[in-house]
DNA sequence: ACTATATTTCGATATATGGCCAAATATAAC
DNA sequence: GTTATATTTGGCCATATATCGAAATATAGT
């Protein structure tokens, strides 16, 4: 049971949530999209995927410097397709989608460069 | 996006799974029932349900001084089956069920009676 | 080798959660 | 109405979790 478990606690965060959904509708996104789109820290990023990670929800590939993340394939099916249903009725969601598309056309080392200066100016 | 919160947080606790299973394999059980089978406290059990039963997950009947638990017509079907799948690999689950086969024969009162006699002597 | 930088890990802190006991609530039986 | 009792609620404590900033790690470019 503890594989559920981990599955369930791993979708038990309003933020990994969020970072699933936008897996899904991205299939690849680096850790500074993410990062950009959830409003968080980076480091606060990195956990929350390695839990996600941990529970074989995503998988990861490095490029370089950058990490790039995307659904596992054994992320459960059944699963997946209530998600689909539940985040197609989620307003949140559907505004992570409008930012993804901003966040997708940026240029990643800014988006890295700006998420690193504003630890020195406020947001 | 917060109902489906609500729902994977509801899950994202062993015992409140254990639970849940119980209630799948039994259809309704009594507050006592699934705190023998779980040996936790009334108290903290009667939380688990509550917890469940915000998520929408379970209702609860009453019936004198007894509550009944049951799944609830809303628990969304993808995640019930998937838990199906998940539960039949469980090796604590299939364990409950054979608690529960012992706790469905016994007599409520008597099981109410030993919990209460667990605050004196040791469990 | 040195510098810059994307990500992760570490350490600290605040909040959330799970657990129990004791008290409160609700209901049956007298 | 009083008593007994199944469940819930309140108060408390210990642990887990989310978050951040700072330091560490890994890699690209010079």
């Amino acid at each position: 049971m503890n594989v559920t478990l981990n599955i369930t606690k791993a979708l038990s965060d309003g933020n990994r949530l969020r970072a699933v959904a936008a897996l899904m509708a991205r299939d690849e996104l680096c850790v500074c999209q993410i990062t950009e789109m959830l409003g968080l820290a980076p480091a606060t990023v990195s956990r929350h995927m390695s839990v996600l990670q941990n529970a074989r929800l995503v998988e990861s590939r490095k490029e370089g410097r950058w990490v790039h993340y995307r659904l596992s394939g054994s992320f459960p099916v059944l699963v997946r397709e209530w998600l689909v249903q539940e985040f197609s009725q989620a307003g949140v969601i559907a505004e992570d989608r409008l930012k993804l598309d901003a966040v997708i056309s940026a240029d990643r080392e800014d988006l890295c460069r700006s998420q690193r200066m504003k630890k020195c100016h406020g947001g």
